[in-house]
DNA sequence: CGATAAATTGAGACCTTTCAAATGGGGTGG
DNA sequence: CCACCCCATTTGAAAGGTCTCAATTTATCG
């Protein structure tokens, strides 16, 4: 086993992970191909490639910072999935939300000086890192760049608002249609699957932390839900999603976000 | 009764209310002294005069905007008390978070067209109005003014992050305990009050929203609350707070914010 | 093919909710 | 200044959704 390979095993790191200086150039990230992600002008995109640091990989299950760190660093992630979460001095976790490829992580822990929630990786992760120093410049640089970070920010506070929604006013098995709907959904923008077929790393415990429900009660009313066919779960992918279904479960009305900048 | 006063008791507006042109100059904004707001440049506040389109008074009870309108407006919070909601179809309501003085509110509205959620005064209310076209023009005039509401959106999304942690995993009487905490805690920081004497105009169902629960469960762990020791409760007003005890009931480590920019 | 983690299932306890009704306070009209 | 009304607060009692404890079955991984 290399260096690296055990810095991408590591789970209980004291350093943080090694940056990977070979990359993917920005001009040619293949998120930027998706139409989830709105144009940007080729000096932006190439601004962005000035701030790019590297990469990062950190193995399923493994931590990229924790609450009450200082990451050095602000990410936006390239592949996999992973969840943001907070926790209390017993123990429990509350999970705040999934973190899906494009979404940009790590702006609080910036602002902060302290991250107030740690980060962990479900599947393998791929991170592309931008220096924690660097972020007024790009405002002052590239203002459109400061905006979009802006509206990536409001973004994921809106998605904590619908989870919030869930958590204190919907049932067991409206909450859990709410979150099964928005997560295919959001893989479905991105290209990750279909609504008959998505891979969804989650474990029914990570599921209960994001609803703030027991992992048995989670347990039984997926097994709800499974039986109203709303949904098939098989190993770690999703089958035949009902998203009009789950939608109305969950008396979601609009169905989501449009296109987003990347960066 | 003039036309002022009946857009200031109008709780269910067509359309939005008056701007009243004569209003307060922000160099001599009396929330510039507190020291919870970090200081600025007189350039800066200069330039932020020349956004400020007016003011707008609200009544307690009144409606700002609601889910789904497309306000106009961008505001920050002059004087009182109000909050930002979501509603589930048949008219269940999650309070997302407090907004106080000092808050800009409307920012995921204007970025996304359409308002995700509802905001509404719990007393009368002194908004400063920003237009809404503007705001990218403040990110290319003043990237220091754009970094800042970057900054207060993150401080918003953390709060929010707390808030979904009591509803996840805390019990009602942790969550109630971390809930008066925190505002107490912003109450004093914005010279509202004192841990001995601050005023609280939420009623007991406005708290059960914000928390998850019930209003009567909600009573009834007020009443716990108080046989504690921890608060006292006259009218509208909460007396001889104990901070510390709440505290450590919620299970909150660090006691908050710092200073934050004001725009 | 063991070893460990995840998913299930059963059963009773418990926190919260719902349904009902009483009490209290504040504002309004007479 | 008082009667009356509406709304918020309380209190009681029972139903119910979720949780905890225990144990079993089923995956996953080296």
């Amino acid at each position: 086993m290399g260096v690296d390979d055990a810095s991408m095993t590591e789970t209980n790191p004291v350093r943080q992970a090694a940056i990977h200086p070979a990359a993917i150039r920005c001009a040619e990230c293949p998120l930027r191909r998706l139409k989830v992600f709105s144009a940007m002008d080729r000096e932006q995109v190439d601004f962005i490639q000035t701030l790019k640091s590297g990469e990062v990989f950190v193995a399923a299950r493994g931590t990229v910072f924790r609450e009450g760190e200082t990451p050095e660093r602000l990410h936006t992630v390239l592949s996999g999935w992973a969840f943001r979460y907070k926790t209390l001095p017993d123990g429990r976790r509350q999970i705040l939300n999934i973190v899906l490829p494009g979404d940009l992580v790590g702006l609080q822990a910036k602002l902060f000086d302290e991250a107030p929630h740690g980060l962990e990786a479900l599947t393998e992760l791929r991170l592309c890192v931008f220096s924690r120093a660097r972020l007024f410049d790009v405002f002052r640089a590239h203002p459109a760049i400061g905006y979009d970070v802006t509206w990536l920010g409001a973004r994921e506070e809106a998605m904590i608002d619908e989870t919030l929604l869930s958590v204190g006013r919907r049932s067991a098995l409206e909450s859990l249609s709410a979150m099964i709907f928005r997560l295919v959904s959001r893989g479905v923008a991105l290209g990750l699957g279909t609504a008959a077929n998505m891979p969804f790393p989650l474990t029914q415990t990570h599921i209960a932390d994001a609803l703030g429900l027991s992992a048995i009660h989670t347990n039984r009313t997926m097994g709800d839900l499974r039986r109203k066919r709303l949904f098939a779960l098989s190993g770690q992918t999703l089958r035949d999603v009902d998203l009009p279904r789950l939608m109305e479960m969950a008396g979601i009305t609009e169905s989501g976000f449009d296109t987003r900048p990347l960066i």
